[in-house]
DNA sequence: GAGGTGACGACCC
DNA sequence: TGGGTCGCCACCT
């Protein structure tokens, strides 16, 4: 069966890379859009990884989309975990989390471009 | 081909 | 610190 739609003729390279790297947040670490993005060399298409968590949901392997907040610290995509917070995703993996918002977000932030020294 | 959308970021008050 | 506005780029219809 072909299951169509999600992948759509691998035009989400763009995508696939976004779920790549959010793949490779460690435990307990969290990271944002914009970080994803300029890791990519998108910096500006910070919008646009929010838009392929979107479609993370369809994707068969799991990607921790609990562990990307904004620049804030911020649970922006909380509402597309309704049946699962992410705050007790975060809280269960260390992350501290408060009205929403990840307390020590200096402490657990990841950026990709920083670790993996880009 | 064009228009509209959006799990954001930066700036301003 | 918190809330509001503009800009930006890729995806969808």
């Amino acid at each position: 069966m072909q299951t169509h739609n999600i992948e759509k003729r691998g035009q989400g390279d763009f995508f696939d890379q976004v779920y790549q790297v959010v793949r490779l947040i460690p435990y307990g670490r969290v990271t944002s859009y914009g970080a994803i993005a300029r890791y990519l060399g998108a910096a500006r298409s910070s919008r646009i990884v929010g838009w392929a968590m979107n479609a993370a949901h369809s994707q068969a392997e799991p990607v921790p989309a609990h562990r990307v907040v904004n620049s804030s610290g911020l649970l922006s995509g909380k509402h597309f975990f309704k049946e699962r917070p992410m705050q007790e995703l975060l809280e269960e993996e260390g992350v501290q989390v408060k009205n929403d918002r990840v307390q020590r977000f200096r402490e657990v932030f990841w950026d990709p471009g920083t670790e993996l020294t880009l």
